[in-house]
Order: structure tokens, then C-alpha cells, then sequence
DNA sequence: GCATGATGCTT
DNA sequence: CTGGAGCATCATGCC
């Protein structure tokens, strides 16, 4: 493993994968990186302030009305953007059912609301107010006066600063632009390619529950996904014990909760508050799901332990992180600490699965000399590029091929590809040109 | 001006 | 009392 090839940056071929309980070489992973991560910083991300400008008039608009409509149903002026001044409101003026509690008073938050908003029609409003000023503020006003000079976006991206390894985008954040709902599709068209250029986006399918099938070594997981099942409806046959012709889109939309619940540590509780269910259903769906994979249990369980007996988890290449609150007398803390020994191994061999292929495909750019096609961004399991058209068809092949191929876990590794001329647009590529060179 | 809390956006 | 990890904005209170 000392000779893997990874430590030599200039002649990466693939990882080693002689040694089973740490099939690939981190050593140096990060530092590698670097150099990398500041030429995507340094590329950057073109916008088109246009786009942006006329959103911005849209949503003024739309907020003044909002705001008009709401102090003419209460009668006078508040902030909205006080969740204080919100609060005076609902539930003093109006005496509406307040729910938990805050340090500083009752929440007001959007869970909170929805749960209060066919009491009194200001609700809605409040909350579409919310949405449309969070766009205004940090997606509109703020990205537009970072446009530089060569009109793009240059966000900084940082190791060392995420638990798990991930990598880290700020000032701006580009790992957090909205992508649901009309808004997040209208913000994402005002990023944008130079002509003659196309964006190509490439996402891991399910990396997650890939690595926990890995390290759980599940056997109905690793058929589901040596089958290329549509994991979450496999999960919701299992939990519903119906054949897939039978289950409902909110059986589906159940189980695919529970899945990520389960790579998060998940509580009764916790997901309760996700499927907004009682607490005893929620007991059912996680007992159900635990019954149905019994390996998967297994290794929670033994994940839990063994980081309680060593004091830390690792990942899958052997990056470690002492998790102290597991000794902890307060129940909250420990919790917290065994939420953590499960998903630090998940999410943190996730992180380094991708950056590994970051490096892979960058070195494979340089050897075959695809100087036009830049990595610009990358978004914990996604890698956005700015490709030169006729480089297009290679770069989709060598960056699925890499990505897919980095590690070999004991099922396969998927990609979905999507290309478009702004993000906001992008069109799933399903059939590859097989006639590349 | 600075720290903190509340809120909300992503994966 | 309970979903992992982040960052940005705004209000508020204190210096």
C-alpha cells in the first residue's frame, strides 16, 4: 500500500485494491488536491447577470406585494424578517398555537408554521414572504456583486474545514444554490457556459447507500444494486412487503426517507418529524427496515461499538475521527456521538471516493491534453464541468469512467450524466456515443 | 463593530 | 431531548 500509486501525483493509474480493509491509498489526499481545488476557484463560474437582474426586479416586486398584503390584514407595520417581531404576532396579537420554544422565545420557523397555516391566512403569506427574501438576499443581491471582472462567480473551496472530509465552498457558498421548486430552476439558469461551450454535470447514484451495501456487505442491497434497482422503491417492497407494481409514490417517497435516515442514525423521533408521521409508526418503519436487513443492523450495531471500544470510526481508507462524546453521561451528547460513529464511515469514505476521482480525471485531462474542459465545481457527490464542444464526447467518457471506477467496492459504482447551457436546464445524457475514440 | 440566535439553502 | 455535514443572511443585544 506504501507504493500505491497515489502518492505519485503525475502517474496515477488506478487504486490499489490489495489491501481489503482499506482498499485504496488516502495518504495525502488533501494535499494532492489542493492544487486543484484553487484552479476551480480560479476558473470559475460564468453568470449571466441579466438573468439575475431580471429576477431581482421580479422578486421585489413580488415581496412589496407580499408585505402590502400582510399589514393590511394585521393593520400595521412590522419586520418581516424578525422571527421576534413574527412572533408578537402569531401568538400574542393573533393568540395562535404556539409550538416549541427557543432560547429567545417560540419558533416560528417554516415546520412550525405549516403546521399553523390554514389557522389564519397571513400564514402562507409569511411563508412565501420568507422564500422569496431568502432568494433576494443570498441568491440574488449577494452572488450578483460577486460577479468579477471576467464575469464569473470565483467561490473558495477548503479541506480541512468539514468533519467528514467533505469539501467545503464559501464566499460565495455554490454547494447550496436552490435547485427545488421553480426558483431554484430560474437562479440555476444564470449560470451559464461561453459559447461554444456546454455544462456537463455528473452525479454519483446513491453513494451513500453504496458504501453502507459495502461495508454491511447486505445481501439484499448488494442484489438490488448489482441489479441496478430503483433503490428506494427495492427498500419500500421490503418495508411494505408488496411487489413493486404496488407501491404507492408515497410508499416510495416513506422509504426513500427511511434509507437516508438510516445512513444518518436515525431516530423514532427524527423520523416522525421527516414523514411528519406519529412516533409509533415511525418505531414500525425503522424496526421493519432493521427486520428486513438483518447485515445492516449488524453493522450499526457493530459500528457503534467498535467506536465506543476504539474512541474513534474510520473511513474505508482509514481516516479516523475520535468521537469523545460516546463517553458522555448526557444522553443528547452520546446520541449525538452515536449519530456520528454511523455516519462519519458513510459520508466521510464518500468524500474521499470523489476526491479521489477528482484527481484521477484531473491527471487524465492533463494526459490527454483537454486544456479547453474545466472542472469547475464540486458538490459532495456531483462534478460540474465548462467543456469545449468538440471535446464533449471524451470528457463524458473518461469522467464516468474514472468516477465509476476509482474504487472497487463489492457492487458497482453508478454515474448519472446531464448536460444543458445553463444549470438551470440540463437534460439527462442516457444513450453515450460509443463511437469514441 | 462583534457575537449569537434563528432561519433556510444544499448534499 | 433526537437526522449527518456545511455557509449566509438578518435581527438583536452588548461593547
Amino acid at each position: 500500500m506504501n507504493n500505491s500509486p497515489l502518492s505519485n501525483k503525475n502517474n496515477r493509474e488506478s487504486v490499489s485494491i490489495s489491501d481489503e480493509l482499506h482498499p485504496y491509498n488516502v495518504d495525502n489526499i488533501d494535499g494532492q488536491i489542493q492544487n486543484l481545488l484553487t484552479t476551480m476557484s480560479k476558473v470559475g463560474f460564468l453568470i449571466d447577470v441579466e438573468v439575475i437582474n431580471n429576477l431581482e426586479v421580479e422578486v421585489e416586486d413580488l415581496l412589496k406585494k407580499l408585505s402590502v398584503r400582510i399589514f393590511h390584514h394585521i393593520g400595521y407595520d412590522i419586520n418581516l424578517n424578525s422571527s421576534k417581531q413574527i412572533a408578537k404576532l402569531l401568538y400574542e396579537d393573533l393568540e395562535l398555537p404556539s409550538g416549541k420554544k427557543k432560547k429567545t422565545g417560540f419558533s416560528t420557523d417554516e415546520v412550525t408554521l405549516k403546521k399553523i397555516k390554514k389557522l389564519h391566512p397571513i400564514i402562507p403569506l409569511i411563508l412565501e414572504y420568507r422564500t422569496v427574501y431568502k432568494l433576494k438576499s443570498t441568491y440574488l443581491e449577494s452572488l450578483r456583486c460577486r460577479i468579477e471582472e471576467d464575469g464569473r462567480i470565483h467561490s473558495t473551496f477548503l479541506l480541512d474545514v468539514a468533519s467528514t472530509g467533505r469539501i467545503v465552498s464559501r464566499d460565495p457558498n455554490l454547494q447550496n444554490i436552490p435547485i427545488r421548486g421553480s426558483w431554484g430552476e430560474k437562479i440555476r439558469k444564470a449560470f451559464i457556459v461561453p459559447c461554444e461551450k456546454i455544462l456537463i454535470a455528473i452525479d454519483y447514484s446513491q453513494i451513500d447507500l453504496r458504501v453502507l451495501t459495502h461495508f454491511s456487505k447486505e445481501s439484499k442491497l448488494i442484489e438490488a444494486f448489482k441489479q441496478n434497482q430503483d433503490i428506494h422503491l427495492s427498500t419500500a417492497m421490503e418495508i411494505f412487503n408488496k411487489k413493486a407494481s404496488d407501491i404507492t409514490a408515497d410508499e416510495r417517497r416513506i422509504a426513500k426517507t427511511v434509507n437516508f435516515g438510516i445512513i444518518y442514525g436515525i431516530s423514532p423521533h427524527g423520523l416522525s418529524e421527516s414523514l411528519e408521521i406519529n412516533q409509533k409508526q415511525a418505531a414500525y418503519f425503522i424496526k421493519t427496515y432493521l427486520d428486513k436487513y438483518p447485515q445492516v443492523k449488524q453493522y450499526l450495531d457493530l459500528s457503534r461499538q467498535n467506536a465506543l471500544k476504539n474512541g474513534y470510526t474510520e473511513t474505508l481508507g482509514g481516516e479516523k475521527r475520535y468521537i469523545p462524546e460516546l463517553k458522555s453521561k448526557n444522553h443528547f451528547i452520546r446520541s449525538s456521538g452515536e449519530r456520528m460513529a454511523i455516519n462519519y464511515p458513510i459520508q466521510g469514505s464518500s468524500a474521499e471516493i470523489i476526491k479521489l476521482a477528482m484527481l484521477d480525471i484531473d491527471c487524465e485531462f492533463v494526459r490527454r491534453k483537454l486544456s479547453s474542459s474545466k472542472m469547475i465545481l464540486q458538490i459532495h457527490d456531483e462534478l460540474v464541468f465548462e467543456v469545449e464542444n468538440e471535446e464533449k464526447d471524451a470528457v463524458i467518457k473518461i469522467v464516468k469512467e474514472k468516477m465509476e471506477n476509482v474504487v472497487k467496492l463489492i457492487i458497482p459504482l453508478k454515474v448519472s450524466i446531464k448536460e444543458g447551457v445553463n444549470w438551470g436546464e440540463m437534460t439527462e445524457i442516457l444513450k453515450l456515443e460509443m463511437a469514441i475514440k
